[in-house]
Order: structure tokens, then sequence, then C-alpha cells
DNA sequence: ATAGTATGCCTACCGGTTCTAGGCATACAC
DNA sequence: GTGTATGCCTAGAACCGGTAGGCATACTAT
């Protein structure tokens, strides 16, 4: 039992890895580096999260893949953002900020 | 599929729980009622949700529960907030702030 | 009177999500 | 040539909140 970062409050990950994303196309490994380096090192995922979540995401139509060369002449799944997927990050956004302010009013209920 | 108020994200009841217990004691139904009142009607919970989560925080000795009569005379299991579970409630508190922070910051990034 | 609504508690089951813990392959550095 | 980083994947466990039911008592309106 050792001290573990802040675990992710399920629910938060599909609007994670699409912000990820809306920042350009990127292979999946590249998007668990990417939301620990936008976050500040705060938030890690992990790749047995990841990847079912993209395969979920994709599903949806919020991503397309097409397997790509990298600038390091490696093999790597690609992910764009679709235009739904553009739209549900929004949807994500506002619902996420819709919680915290019902919390903040909480915490300051008296 | 009407519209529907912001779902919760799952690891945020204990806390809201233990916020609205934070005020006084309470019986489960008024947890509900003084949770939506808090949030200016914005989270509601439900019953199927409430009493489950208070069986485990009771475990977990977070609050502690006495059968007594209410005010309008009818008998209701009565919810204490313990020593620890104000601690508790303070670590989640932390979590919750430290991930908000953590979203905060991934949404500024570029 | 009695039907409906609000209060009050509970349980069983479903569905979704994240993590743990593995496996596999290639490239690079020491 | 061994270890580490990169890169992908899956199976199963654990947890959590919601849905949908059931039950009982009190008050309110018809």
């Amino acid at each position: 039992m050792t001290q573990h970062k802040a675990d992710l409050l399920q629910g938060t990950l599909d609007m994670l890895i699409l912000k990820a994303l809306s920042l350009g196309a990127l292979h999946g490994y590249g998007v668990i580096q990417r939301i620990r380096q936008m976050s500040d090192e705060m938030l890690s995922i992990e790749q047995g999260s990841l990847y079912p979540a993209l395969y979920r995401i994709e599903q949806k139509g919020w991503v397309t893949s097409k397997w790509e060369t990298n600038e390091t002449g490696r093999r790597a799944k690609f992910y764009t953002l679709t235009k739904a997927g553009r739209r549900q990050l929004e949807a994500e956004e506002a619902s996420w900020d819709r919680l915290v302010l019902a919390v903040t009013k909480m915490r300051q209920a008296t």
C-alpha cells in the first residue's frame, strides 16, 4: 500500500484522451506521455486503461485510427479526433464544469 | 432520453455524503435532500446509491448510526460523522482539489 | 374513506470503467 | 547481449452508481 498518485475518477479518462488528441493526432503510447506532460506530471494513465479506452472511443466514432510510421521509424497506431469527437469533448468539458460548480457550491454551503 | 442532470463521477459520492453530514447528524433520506439543497439543486442522489454507500461508509468507521425519532415523529436512522470521517472528508476534498487542478492544467495546455 | 404523495428504509442486479498483471515485439544504449 | 524504453494488446478483478423493485407509515385532498 504505497503512496499513490491521485487516481482518476471514473468517467474522466475519455475527456483526457480526447483533450490530448485535440492538440493533434498521436499514437496510443504518446497519448499517455502527452497527458502526463499537459497536466504537469499530475496525471498518469496506465496502458491497461488506455488501450481499451481508445478502442471504446473509436467504436463510438470519436476518433479514427491508422497504422503509420513515426519519426523514429517504428510502427504505431495513430489516432485522429473526428468532428463528433470534438463535439463529445466539448460536451464532456461542459459536464465537468457543471460538476465542479456543483461541488463548489456544496463546499460553500453552510 | 430526456435532459438529465449531471451524473456524478464515480468516487465523489462518499465525499458528498460526508460533506452533508459535516453540517450535523442526519438520517439517510435527509442526506439526499441536504445534498440537493447545498448544491443548489444541481446534484440529486438516488436512494439506491445512498443506502449502500451509507452502509459502506459506516463499515469504514466514518460515521456511526442510531435509530431515533425525528421532529415529525417518525423513526429514522441518524448518521453522525466520526473523527475518522472528518479526516476522510478532508482527504477526499484534497484529492478532489488535486484532480481539479490537474484537469485545469490539461485545459490550459497548448 | 381512500387514493395519492411524501417520507423513510432496504436489496438484487446491471452496466460501465479503471487498474493490475500479464504477454509480445522492436529499437537503442551500455 | 542485457536492460530499458517504446509500442501494442488482453483477461480478469474490483469498485461504484443507477435502475427497479419491495415495504411501511403519515399526511392530504377528494
